[in-house]
DNA sequence: CAATATTAAAGTGTCGACACTTTTATCTGT
DNA sequence: ACAGATAAAAGTGTCGACACTTTAATATTG
């Protein structure tokens, strides 16, 4: 699940303004930039970003498919409330959809595919070697490793729901909660397990520990934010 | 997952023009009225429903949300192209998202919505000995079903995704793939032994049967898709 | 002075118009 | 007659303006 840009898979490289604007949007949202639960002003922004009010609203329709905004009519548009309940659903979304993934890349990844998923693993042993466990490369290891398994699944409606509309919402808690992860070496171990699954071409087992995975992350998030 | 308008819960009962728009294409493109795959005219469409352009660029913005279209910047949009393998990915999420939202369910569910569901289907039960299972009441009755156990997981979020997002998928496939059940008494049987894993309180088995349920399901519209 | 009614300001919903892009139709040369 | 170039038509992207709704400010009344 790496940045990339809204031009999503988009053949024709036109990229409209509504693009660009729907991209700068989102960037600021999910980094706070644009305050959380803060209302958002048609008319200034659009000033803001020199850009019609028209083409503004199809921005924000997509911030509210991606569920970065809400809407009400006539009352206008917020960005979203972060709550930690909301943060705990998400978790039981992705750990029924990135296990079904992992179980599904298990049957379909290429060899190649997973041999240069072994390749990425052994890179984060050693910088965690190196650096001890330096938090932000281990987090967008992290992203990476997951975005792989995502991809390898086949299933593109699944890959769209995974990296278009969960990641990002993701990405806004990480940042406004300041999740950092205080164990990467266990979630390193954890990958490493998965791998072996999958190389193994074991769905079930995959899945599960996928599953596994993805609820130890989310019980470390909950004790992080039980301590603030 | 029954019908709902696109007024989702908006308490403010003030229908915007392009609500009632984005309602209307969204029946016409799940019954086949609009073809699957056929291009969409902007200028055409706005015309025939009497309205400007602007409102059903908004609409049609909503529809490729929830792929029902699909749109290429300065090409248009055009209506989601059904296939088997597609059928088969949207599935997959069935099985990962509900099997997920069973078990919550199981946990979550208050003793009175148990109670209700219990109702529904010794309802549904009485229906098939009387007239041996009337195919369309029982699609209807198995989509009730499911509903009120997505809706008994409590997860907000989980319940948009099933209930907006795939439910209509999945509707349009059923209308023009032509998806009756044969097996309306065996769903009815998986509908049990899954509600009596709900009453105790069994989420690991609520899961496994839910998702089980789903599979055999998708088994069967396999077989069916393979006959024509 | 507080609570309600009235009015002004700001904001959202909808529209029609223009610019630029893609597609279709026509023309040109060999 | 056919392939490619050229022009016309249709379609999409973007904008500014107006109507109606909500919110804020002001006035009114008991």
């Amino acid at each position: 699940m790496q940045n990339q840009s809204s031009a999503e898979h988009n053949d024709p490289v036109t990229i409209t303004l509504t693009d660009r604007l729907f991209d700068r949007l989102q960037r600021a949202i999910v980094e706070g930039e644009i305050a959380s639960g803060s209302k958002i002003s048609e008319p200034e922004l659009a000033r803001q970003h020199g850009v019609s009010r028209g083409s503004l609203r199809e921005a924000i329709g997509r911030l509210e498919a991606r569920k970065l905004v809400e809407r009400k009519p006539n009352l206008g548009a917020r960005v979203v409330t972060l709550s930690y309940e909301h943060l705990i659903e998400i978790y039981q979304i992705r750990e029924a959809l990135e296990g079904m993934a992992a179980r599904l890349a298990a049957q379909h990844m290429s060899d190649n595919e997973i041999e240069e998923l072994q390749t990425l693993l052994s890179e984060h042993g050693r910088q965690i070697e190196e650096q001890h466990g330096e938090a932000y490369f281990q987090k967008q290891g992290d992203l990476d490793f997951h975005y792989r398994i995502v991809q390898g699944s086949k299933n593109r409606h699944l890959i769209g729901l995974l990296c278009n509309d969960l990641y990002h919402l993701l990405r806004m808690y990480r940042y406004q909660f300041g999740m950092r992860s205080k164990r990467s070496r266990q979630a390193y171990d954890e990958h490493h397990y998965l791998l072996n699954a999958i190389i193994s071409r074991d769905p079930e087992m995959a899945e599960l520990l996928m599953r596994q995975h993805i609820r130890s992350s989310r019980r470390n998030v909950e004790k992080m934010l039980l301590e603030n």
